[in-house]
DNA sequence: GTTGAAAACAAGTGTCC
DNA sequence: GGACACTTGTTTTCAAC
């Protein structure tokens, strides 16, 4: 992992559609070094998949919502993770450090589908207590810049 | 925006490496006819870019935690948006509402990382306080499953 | 939406630096 | 490890229907 795979990864990020070729005249390389260079982080694992980005309400999911689950238990169990997991409108889930449990992301069409949801983290047992952060304008989200780092 | 469409969204959510022709077949439409449905998608916005999903580990961003600013004047502000995007470690910003008025999402290397962007977040005007929620363990993170919906 | 042909690209080869 | 030249199979792209 040197500068030209943070590079390419930054680049990817940007645009995976991009031929090898384009992608190798911007750092520099051959379009065959280039290619192998990304099949590598691909086999790493570094490279989790290529994926689309979808515009949240066009796909009717314009409401987001963050919310902190308290409970009695530690939620870490597999049983926990299966039924969040069985929710769609639950795109993220954390286990937290703090007060709370867990740390969930929302997205549903309209406030009352976010209700529906709760009452199901609700159901979930050993839950005391679900408190929910409306989101009302989203500023960014972005992919992560590689940084440096000491290992590998 | 009908069935087809959505079946065209969630199969480029897994994997958007795939081509036309094997995603034609997957929703019994010809080569030709699911590239220009894309084509459309991309066109009307709902598809907005071709990305990689990067490991977090792997770029030295192991660290995540959720940050709740609360500020005593509104911070939806362009400067407050610029004064986020200039750090690289913040990877969301959203405007809740709430007792907090600020909720990010930040990856970092490591927890001193983490406190260096802390300090930064004090430094904007206005903040009172910073409550971070430190993730010990992601359950999953997944892409946004369509929703049928009234308008359009 | 379908079909089919031309152009572009990916993926694999060997050789040299 | 990378560049370069070449080949083969696949994919995209763009006609005409």
């Amino acid at each position: 992992m040197d500068d030209i795979d943070r590079s390419l990864l930054t680049l990817l990020q940007a645009d995976a559609s991009q031929s090898y070729a384009t992608l190798g005249q911007s750092v520099g390389l051959s379009t065959g070094a280039a290619h192998e260079r990304v099949r590598k982080l691909r086999e790493r694992g570094v490279i989790r998949r290529t994926t689309i980005e979808v515009d949240h309400d066009a796909v009717g999911r314009g409401m987001l919502a963050f919310v902190l689950v308290e409970a009695s238990t530690w939620m870490g169990s597999d049983e926990t993770r299966d039924a969040l997991m069985a929710l769609p409108d639950v795109q993220e889930a954390h286990i937290v450090a703090g007060s709370a449990s867990l740390l969930l992301k929302i997205r549903t069409a309209t406030t009352e589908d976010l209700q529906v949801v709760l009452r199901r983290i609700y159901e979930l047992d050993q839950v005391l207590t679900a408190r929910s952060v409306v989101v009302l304008e989203t500023f960014f989200e972005r992919p992560l810049e590689p940084v440096q780092h000491s290992g590998s």
